[in-house]
DNA sequence: CGGTATTTTGGCAGCGCTACCATTTTCTGT
DNA sequence: ACAGAAAATGGTAGCGCTGCCAAAATACCG
């Protein structure tokens, strides 16, 4: 009874705060932005169902022991009373947080929200929630974002690339958290490495396109100095023309972020400057796929006058009329097992996950 | 030098315990988890400054005023021990999170990560970090991540969508917080409302088809059951059809989510029952462009045979060799105008942004 | 049934920081 | 040079929660 009156009371006051703004908080501090049911706190809770402070945290969180009947009585209150725990406080004042940084060049590549997918389902299951930064390809940026990410004291971060600058090297080596780098195995990680090799990529693709008997192999790609993955592909793919005693017929590199319509350009400026070509390298299948709408465009044949070969193994890619030959990346699968390690706790490791040569219609 | 030796030893202690995985921290409290200059606080700061904590913190927040000298000593000390500021205490001592929840139903389809580029691009510069929760389309799991999302305090909250649970509305309208719905101005909103209307884009591209002359349409969707702004597309577009005394001469839906691969069976199924149809409207360019594909696959003259309309403006549609016929839709913008909106403090009000109606080379 | 083992509980000291306030120091102007 | 204004500074009380500990309630055993 007595604790109805209080609990009357009290929502009487919240109404009344609402419409203020802000209300008083359970001691004499002021100001705590709120609606209804926000601004409610564990002590409130516990005053209501008529407990002790620790006994109701231990309740919502199932931690420890306490009655069934207690159990029962805190519940109610914080339903009634529209409890929403304060993650923040918590994260304060217990050890570890609940949240895990993400950090990707860009969300405009379909590559990046795949690995994000990946990662996001299975922190999610995991009860971590994803903090998201993105560098628009440029490691000064991506250096300010660790520095920001660090400050919400995330469970671990999950950074795209082995490429960073010497401090933001130093910081995620001093976080004392996890760090998983994503997509790629060529070189030294700081902890964890979750993805494949971009250069044996570029090598599988030259291969191929050898053993196919092609030997006037363009190469058109975006933007290397920003996509430094792509230039690994790149750079394992004229390492396997060389074992072969080839080399690359010639080349055209779109000055911007890959793209269809990148794509599209620069194969069409590249056949202008090396018309004899008889395949083309594409950086990825963005831009492969540009390739391919202006040999259809063009009406020249595929594979036959030029062959394709793009990275990734996109949807679209996969669907086109004649399916694009392209190495499929496990982007998704990265980040579902770059997001399982954060919780592990062995020692740095390298996770080698495969890539898949398809062998599409278009070589 | 009493300073330069309490740190000295400070870094000892820390290399120490780095090995352990943990070390007491200023306090008598134990366990922060840590490296190297993770678990600096802002007391080992301003004590290696010389300074009171207040002092420092004004300094490394630039608010409030101190000495030029005090400020470069401040920042040196934080500097030189890698301090890294916690924000989740921020946060807590401070009124207001830097945090801004964005739920989405999806990453797997680009319209979404288009979405979540533009928001995080204008949220980030403002200083706010973006925490993703993803529904995979679904409104309980939608309602489980606002509760979840609304634990870490965020200053606001971008919602794709106007359709919640009940409970779910409860919480957004009781959380005290700005409140953003996105994509769909067909239906009352929280709070505020940035998007265009569905049902009106659905209508435009039924009226473009009726101008070009085409009478016997049909309908290619994915499921709409839970894509409800494709249903309210959908519903326009019938709508407009009716008006011009015509009706939907035939329509698949695929039982999944939208896709290219999806859209070409679609197509493939409907054209086997509906053989004269002579123009489709999809549920989005994903699906067009699969119906696209099959069209060059089999050889189907577009747009003489059978006129191809989408919905997104999506690069590879507009890169086709006969880019496709579609509405271009202001995704990106929709996500930048939302997080303009998180800081805003005016009433709740409804921004439109207009779509754009593509006449491509498919109608 | 007493007494020990066990389960439940509440109190309280922080987590690291910021807001507020009081104090000290440094400027002004005359 | 001195009062008064302004700028700098430091102390400290929380923010809401969790972890630890001791106390209370309950269970168990011979």
């Amino acid at each position: 009874m007595a604790d109805k009156d209080a609990l009357s009371m009290q929502d009487d006051a919240m109404r009344d705060d609402a419409l203020a703004g802000r209300r008083a908080s359970s001691g004499t501090h002021i100001g705590f932005p709120m609606g209804s049911g926000a601004g409610v706190t564990l002590t409130d809770v516990a005053r209501a169902a008529g407990v002790g402070e620790s006994t109701a945290s231990r309740v919502l969180r199932s931690h420890g022991s306490f009655s069934s009947k207690t159990r029962a009585s805190v519940l109610e209150a914080a339903a009634r009373l529209g409890y929403v725990p304060n993650r923040i406080a918590g994260t304060l004042a217990s050890t570890g947080s609940k949240l895990v940084g993400i950090i990707v060049p860009s969300l405009a590549n379909i590559v990046f929200p795949d690995l994000l997918r990946g990662a996001n389902s299975v922190l999610g299951k995991a009860g971590f929630q994803s903090v998201i930064g993105v560098t628009d390809y440029d490691l000064v940026g991506e250096e300010a974002l660790i520095s920001s990410l660090l400050s919400w004291r995330p469970a671990g971060l999950l950074v795209a690339g082995l490429e960073h600058t010497p401090r933001a090297d130093a910081m995620l080596r001093g976080a004392g958290i996890r760090i998983i780098e994503m997509l790629d195995t060529d070189g030294a990680g700081i902890d964890m490495v979750v993805g494949f090799s971009n250069r044996d990529a570029g090598r599988a693709a030259a291969r191929h396109l050898i053993a196919r008997g092609y030997r006037r192999i363009g190469y058109v790609g975006h933007d290397l100095a920003l996509d430094l993955r792509a230039a690994k592909r790149f750079e394992g793919f004229r390492a396997a023309l060389a074992e072969a005693g080839l080399q690359v017929a010639g080349q055209m590199i779109a000055p911007v972020p890959s793209s269809i319509a990148a794509g599209r350009e620069a194969l069409d400026r590249i056949l202008h400057e090396t018309p004899d070509l008889d395949a083309v390298y594409f950086s990825n299948d963005d831009m492969a796929i540009g390739g391919y709408f202006l040999c259809l465009s063009r009406g020249i044949g595929i594979p036959d006058r030029l062959a394709l070969f793009g990275h990734n193994g996109l949807e679209v890619a996969r669907c086109a009329p004649q399916p694009l030959s392209t190495i499929r990346t496990p982007r998704v699968e990265v980040g579902e097992a770059s997001a399982r390690l954060i919780s592990s706790d062995g020692p740095p490791s390298i996770v080698t996950l495969d890539f898949e040569l398809i062998e599409g219609a278009t070589t």
